[in-house]
DNA sequence: TCATACAAACATACACGAATGTATGTTAAT
DNA sequence: ATTAACATACATTCGTGTATGTTTGTATGA
């Protein structure tokens, strides 16, 4: 087979890991080979093996994607805005709650992390890599209670850990009910009294 | 081989489906076979094809047990205390949430059910069934809020759905995130934290 | 600049095991 | 006598990982 530039290669790479996505989003993590992969991304599964050591690479390379691209956006809300610190956490909540309707590639990705893979078996231990990045997203938002806390938002001696705990499982659970049941959770109505609901009464 | 009485049949049965439960917790549904079941259960597969259609069907037999047993505590509750209708369902949230912790059996079930299952391929039917004894229970939820309205305790005009909504993304996000992580919440010393939040302060 | 060697980036072939559903056999309850 | 409730055997397919083949990009040396 031509050698090809390591531009071509990455294309190549890339076009695994979306079209991977894609399979299993519709037929789950379990129930795609590596060559319906393959066919999808319109090379063979010598190409797949090549890149990738085998599924559970490929799903957390997956994963990895999707996690860097939220920390920075966590990131960015917390230096780039006017907002309180509160504000912008309840923006940041509301737009990523949103885009799970809105955003295809976002829903693919939730659907498939919560929805289309097993955890067991090779992927047994990935399920530990997400614990320790959501560790470290989980003490980012901790902080923005605490800044809430130094600007008197919120009172003195609040618990932050109580609060972003509470916060992920909230919202965790929010796009986890809604990718369980689209009927279930109409998005465009619920999303904001949804999240108001937190922000205004609960904190 | 010999035929047995009804009642060593309902035996059989029972354990295979205790065996599936246990052998799915451990390697997951995908990757548990239906060898691996009978095993478990001390029988062969035979046994367990002349009980059950598929693993599917064993599947969801697992799931309906469960929602009969919340159903059955979910009525009960309504009925048979002298709390008012938020402090029912306060500690039924509180005790659901703490039995993942110290019910083995329940843990296993939820995490099954949450975890160890990619619903697709065979499994992808179920998804709907199990959401529609979602929207039953989450009726009788709504009823509760309603309840109290009329008690006072909430004001009128309250959004019912809203509310039981909200609630069932908050209790379900709690028990998800402590099946993924169990040390990412303590649900010895934040569970009653973590409702009493709810329930103080965001109704 | 050109020739050559190496190996990256695939494509194709090989080898094998696991799991499924169905068919058939057995025995005792009814 | 019939058949429920199993146990065992049969037949097949699918998916995996590894081995091998192909071709051209890249580096190096003359």
């Amino acid at each position: 087979m031509a050698r090809k530039t390591k531009e071509e290669a990455q294309n190549t790479r890339k076009k695994i890991l979306d079209a991977a996505l894609d399979v299993f989003y519709v037929k789950g993590v379990g129930h795609s080979s590596l060559e319906d992969i393959a066919e999808a991304a319109g090379v063979t599964r010598g190409a797949v093996y090549w890149h990738f050591k085998n599924k559970a690479d490929i799903f957390n390379e997956l994963h990895q994607e999707i996690h860097m691209s939220f920390m920075d956006r966590l990131i960015n809300t917390q230096t780039q805005s006017s907002l309180s610190p509160l504000e912008q956490l309840s923006l940041l909540c509301i737009e990523s709650v949103e885009d799970i309707e809105t955003d295809l590639h976002k829903r693919k990705f939730f659907t498939v992390f919560f929805l289309k893979c097993d955890y067991a078996g090779d992927l047994a231990g990935l399920l530990s890599i997400q614990n320790a990045q959501k560790a470290e997203s989980l003490k980012i938002t901790e902080s923005f209670f605490k800044r809430a806390i130094e600007k008197g938002d919120l009172p003195k001696g609040s618990d932050t850990n109580l609060l972003a705990t509470s916060l992920y499982c909230y919202i965790g659970g929010i796009i986890h009910e809604y990718l369980r049941n689209p009927d279930f959770i109409n998005l465009k109505k619920m999303t904001r009294p949804l999240i108001e609901l937190y922000f205004k009464n609960m904190i």
